[in-house]
DNA sequence: CGCGGTTAATTAAACGGTTTAGTAAACGCG
DNA sequence: CGCGTTTACTAAACCGTTTAATTAACCGCG
């Protein structure tokens, strides 16, 4: 217990660590003046004198100092990151346009703002660990494993086994394009106005047999609620009109646009051949629209073809659309 | 200072405050262990004997103790996050079928090793800063302030600001459709022979006279790379079989897919009139041809339309693509 | 000169975990 | 029994900030 040992060694470590961190500390030391100064420097100016201030923030730029956002987090408690929660893997949400417009609309919003989203999806990693630990993770404590302010959810309805844990978190939460039973903000687009409208309108046309163009279903019987609605209220409308379950047959087709052809074909070799086909989305109406085409099938006399508008830029052929453009809290 | 005085504030500090976090300190006392012990419990089971382990989680479970994630973080220095950046804001970026690519397999990976994406985006949060502030944020800063393990970085090139900064980083990067002139991995589609092999088919076939269908470019200038270099390469292509710059022109499209009708419209009058068109990417491709029978002009006769197969589902009238199927480190 | 009131800067206590070094008890072994 | 090793657990330092409470200095005023 040498004074001036303990100081060699000291000496020995700082040398030899490869590249240690520059911390507030240091530059408070180089600088002549408390930590607490240069944390206000930077966070509030108005305490410090315009002298020392310039004098702290030149040192902190010799020195390369860089201030930690993890320790700034902890001190504040604020984030600066929105947790945006997707039910599926991201890879499958993509397809989703709804989800695309979503995610372009909060990404605007949060670098409007200096802030950043982060993304979680929920399926994948629960199935993971179950396996890897064989543990299963509570939802609620996946939910606090996540290290955001608030929580932005899509496509979460009540049977989900996030739903209930996400009542009980006391951060802010918005919901995407959910079955609006849960005690939140909600943001959703009107599928079962335009799929109806899009119904009414066919029938009125003097069509009788009808298609419904929509994605193949996973195998885990997860869905897409925006889709789910369309499908279900096109349906409805229908069978409201006094037609038989009979006259909507439904068909899934693999991918977009590029398998027009395919889902054409599929459609066209129906056993009762519809004179009509509504498309869960935009894109997909095209590839079939292309697909109907090559085989010389006349659209819309022979087949007419009905898209859902759910881009900005809403298509010709598409019923009407609440468009939604709302930024967050 | 009394003993008991002090006892009766904390008591009353307790109750009145809204809702206090359970910290690991908490569970330690109540469990009668150290609060080393009950880290252990959760990241070292090993050091403890299995009865105070099974005690210590129950004791956790009881009080609804969950694990602090930003404290945690800067204790280990890991955050479970990698940084994703893009050059502009997340709104156009999803425009870009490539990106929209490699987002959904980015996304796969992650969850699959619980990790999360930190999307942010550089160009809007320097401009507003800028703004705001009066002072510029220099790039290291703006990078620093992400709280991420390692960075992906999208369509970043050379000539970026924030090229350079990246390199003085001490956390890994990786590149993804970039030009490969940074010091560090990269994934990269083959965007410049797709482009080339397109042209060769259509010069192949004698058509003679172009046009490129691409998108609106934007005021700021700023491009998607990949976008940019199948547009170019295409031209020089065409140049390179000795016809003049005059035998191609490009044609920029609103907006996919709806507005095919319009894009044809504007290929179908330009003054020198195409045989050909080339179109950045699939949807493109789909919602002109579309545009053009709806005008009784036929696909390929009057005119041929090729597209750029970038999705998984590569399309039928597209030239072969290194496709890329990689996971992070 | 003594007294409030600013201003400029400091001290010390959070924030909520992890990890290194260390200790006491139990164990193995000749 | 003496000695080295393992086991089970703890004390204290650490990660890098923010912020409430406090002090020192200076100013004008009656």
């Amino acid at each position: 217990m040498f004074g001036i040992g303990a100081g060699v060694v000291e000496g020995k470590r700082v040398l030899s660590r490869k590249r240690k961190r520059v911390t507030l500390r240091d530059v408070a030391r180089h600088a002549g003046v408390s930590p607490t100064a240069v944390s206000f420097a930077y966070n509030s100016p108005h305490q410090l004198s315009h002298a020392t201030r310039e004098h702290i923030l030149d040192t902190a730029e010799s020195l390369g100092y860089q201030p930690h956002p993890v320790a700034r987090t902890l001190a504040t408690g604020r984030t600066n990151a929105i947790g945006l929660l997707v039910p599926t893997s991201l890879n499958w949400m993509l397809h989703d346009p709804l989800f695309t417009h979503f995610l372009g609309e909060v990404g605007a919003a949060c670098d409007r703002e200096e802030r950043r989203i982060l993304l979680a999806s929920m399926h994948e990693s629960w199935r993971h660990n179950r396996r890897q630990s064989g543990e299963e993770v509570a939802p609620i404590t996946w939910l606090a494993s996540i290290a955001a302010d608030g929580f932005l959810m899509f496509s979460i309805n009540r049977a989900h086994p996030l739903a209930e844990a996400v009542q009980r978190s006391l951060r802010p939460i918005v919901l995407l394009d959910s079955a609006d039973d849960l005690q939140a903000p909600t943001f959703n687009i009107d599928d079962r106005g335009g799929a109806y409208a899009a119904a009414r309108h066919l029938l009125a046309k003097g069509h009788r047999q009808f298609a419904i163009a929509t994605m193949t279903p996973r195998r885990d019987g997860v869905v897409i609620p925006s889709i789910e609605r369309r499908v279900q209220a096109f349906s409805q409308a229908v069978e409201k009109a006094g037609l038989p379950p009979s006259a909507v047959q439904i068909v899934h087709a693999r991918g977009v646009p590029a398998a027009g052809h395919q889902s054409f074909q599929n459609i066209w070799s129906l056993r009762r051949r519809p004179t009509a086909v509504f498309c869960v989305s935009d894109v997909r109406a095209l590839g079939i629209m292309s697909g109907a085409r090559r085989e010389g099938i006349s659209v819309p006399d022979d087949l007419a073809v009905v898209g859902f508008g759910d881009l900005p830029d809403a298509s010709v052929s598409s019923p009407p659309l609440t468009t939604v453009h709302r930024d967050m809290d």
